[in-house]
RNA sequence: GCCUGGGUAGCUCAACCGGCAGAGCAACCCCCUUGUAAGGGGUAGGUUGUGGGUUCAAGUCCCACCCUAGGCUCCA
């Protein structure tokens, strides 16, 4: 059978993984014991345990890299031997991981299969590989990192090398080119260069400041989504940052989820908490009043900041943090709206999405597994009911690339995600749409219907943004700090050439103020080219030159951000530009 | 939380085996009056993450804690 190309570059990884291994066991005979390492979808990595206190750091890549050159230039074979079990134990004594996984082989009946390469090094594996160390000639060690074996926190941690392989040195670089790429579009760098937000260690970690061209951008997105929300049919609701023990207690959170929550506070006699999610509080709006069927659905949505106790080595930068606001919304709704409501908040999903420039989109289904009873509440009806209607919704909007996720549902109902595409091809995981049995019946959700009976509503909630830091920290990266002008947080920066100018660029100013444009006026006595670059550096989308030619016109010169071109304009003709451009949001 | 790095001026980073803490950018002042991505000169800026310890002497060695990077686990 003829193997694909993704397949190959798998055997070709996993060998030079086991060229790692053999490097580095010649480098520290007797002080490295390997556990595992499998090719991954940009490279390889190996897992080891080392002995004697030896620690393996980046420093010593060049070391690890020269060994691996030097066993690639002997050309050695890689041989494979099917062995028994007793031969196996005895092969790889000294080596509990091997030990354990060789328990797996038997117990799964599978031949065992080792591979040598050379005398001195021999492996459990099942292979493929290729046919010797001579192919691998273009490899790259990338980081060190600790990883538990088996993936599992209860197990010991060991050391992990990752690294990459490709059959060409062009596809090496290419892969190196693009993972700086992704260092320099970095959201934490451009957020210090851009002066975007900070994070103060005495404020906390996870705690995001906005500085004023972040906290402007922040407004922008959380406006335009608030404005289409309210268009169509949502109603904004407030809801405070605390509340009483006794509200997580009912929802379930404090069951379900309080090791995540910031711990309680005392104020006279009763215990408060910081809210780890705004559906609790919105319940309360509507069950305030006793509803109609008339009355629904009811669409409550608030930008509402939240506070998670994320543990500490997960926090990064804007994209998982301790303190967020959530584009939340709650659809409460009868049955038989279900299925438009869900038809509804997807497709506003998608005209989102796309107005910030997202095209590609994958979308997961995640549904409950009926065998995994328990993990779940709800019964049977309404379950098959949900993933039945969101399936439905699904296929009506016809969803390009659909995948299931059987057993990955939420407790309390099945649920939509929405994983975007980015401009460098990287995945994230954005919007999510979730069915909900649990609040309702906890908080005793009513309405009455046209018999004049008390029913439960069903409970939708959405997040199309996810959280704002996080949706931020996407977008810098998507567009590399170089937002589109509706965006940019400064659109438009005025340079006069001498001081003489100042007075004229001060007119325009004022103009572009009416036009509702954010400016800014250079004048600082640099150099023009300094000026210019600075304007660069910040990424602004235009650029206004003025000089004694413009002043005589009643003109100026049009630059635009990363582009050389320019014509000379009449303040008029530039606004026309801009507020055409900036209409058309996404583009540029 | 765990593993391995790191924390030095506002930012980016240097300082050998323990021996006077240093540069670029930014800031401020002065000169230049600028025509398309860094003009020139000067000034100021520090309890080296925090607390303890070893030493004649600690940015450097030891202990604890905080923060941070890359991962692991987690992510309702």
């Amino acid at each position: 059978m003829k193997k694909t190309k993704t397949e190959k570059l798998a055997i070709l990884r996993h060998s030079c993984e086991h060229l790692l291994m053999q490097a580095m066991l010649r480098l520290w005979p007797g002080k490295i014991l390997m556990a595992l390492g499998p090719a991954t979808k940009n490279g390889f990595y190996a897992d080891f345990e080392t002995l004697d206190n030896l620690k393996i750091t980046p420093t010593d890549f060049p070391k690890i890299e020269a060994e691996m050159h030097k066993i690639v230039q002997e050309k050695l074979l890689f041989k494979k031997y099917i062995i028994n079990t007793k031969r196996a134990r005895k092969l790889f004594a000294n080596n509990p991981y091997k030990q354990e996984l060789i328990d797996d082989i038997v117990h799964k009946k599978e031949p065992i299969s080792i591979y040598y390469t050379g005398r001195d090094f021999v492996d459990l594996c099942r292979g493929p590989h290729v046919q010797n160390t001579g192919q691998l000639k273009h490899f790259k060690l990338l980081s060190v990192a600790g990883a538990y074996w088996r993936g599992s926190e209860k197990n010991k941690m060991l050391t992990r090398i990752y690294g990459t392989c490709f059959p060409t040195k062009k596809e090496l670089d290419t892969y190196l080119k693009q993972r700086a790429e992704a260092q320099k579009r970095d959201h934490r760098r451009l957020g210090e260069e851009l002066d975007l937000f900070i994070i103060d260690e005495t404020v906390g970690p996870g705690l995001i400041l906005w500085q004023p061209k972040g906290a402007i951008l922040r407004k922008i997105i959380m406006d335009f989504a608030l404005d289409t929300y309210l268009k169509n049919g949502y109603q904004l609701v407030f809801t405070p940052h605390i509340a009483r023990i006794k509200l997580w207690q009912q929802s379930g959170h404090w069951d379900f989820y309080r090791e995540s929550m910031f711990a309680p506070f005392k104020a006279e006699n009763q215990l408060y908490s910081l809210k780890p999610m705004n559906c609790p509080l919105h319940v309360k709006i509507y069950n305030h009043k006793i509803k109609s069927y008339r009355d629904l659905p009811l669409r409550y949505t608030e930008m509402g900041t939240v506070y998670r106790f994320e543990k500490s080595g997960v926090l990064h930068g804007l994209t998982r943090v301790r303190g967020f606001t959530q584009d939340d919304a709650h659809i409460i709704c009868r049955r038989d709206q279900l299925e438009e409501e869900i038809s509804h908040a997807l497709e506003l999903t998608f005209y989102i999405l796309k107005t910030f420039g997202f095209n590609k989109f994958k979308v997961k289904l995640s549904t409950r597994d009926p065998k995994e009873k328990g993990k779940f509440i709800g019964n049977d009806e309404d379950w098959q009911l949900a993933e039945k209607l969101l399936l439905q919704s699904l296929k009506k909007n016809k969803i390009p690339s659909l995948e299931e996720d059987r057993g990955g549902a939420a407790f309390y109902g099945p649920k939509i995600d929405v994983t975007i595409n980015d401009a460098i091809g990287r995945e994230w995981q954005l919007s999510t749409i979730q069915l909900d049995f649990n609040l309702p019946s906890r908080f005793q959700m009513r309405y009455i219907d046209q018999k004049g009976q008390a029913r439960q509503p069903f409970m939708i909630h959405r997040a199309l943004l996810g959280s704002l830091e996080r949706f931020i920290g996407i977008l810098i990266e998507h567009y590399a700090g170089a937002f589109p002008p509706w965006l940019a947080p400064v659109q438009v920066v005025i340079l006069p050439i001498t001081e003489k100018e100042i007075g004229p660029a001060k007119k325009i100013a004022d103009q572009l103020s009416q036009a509702n444009l954010r400016y800014e006026l250079s004048s600082s006595n640099q150099t023009l080219s300094y000026r210019l670059r600075q304007a660069e550096l910040q990424k602004i989308p235009y650029l206004l030159i003025v000089g004694q030619r413009e002043v005589k016109e009643n003109k100026m010169v049009l630059r635009r951000r990363g582009n050389k071109e320019q014509r000379t304009l009449t303040i008029k003709d530039f606004l026309a530009i801009v507020n055409k451009e900036i209409a058309k949001k996404k583009l540029l």
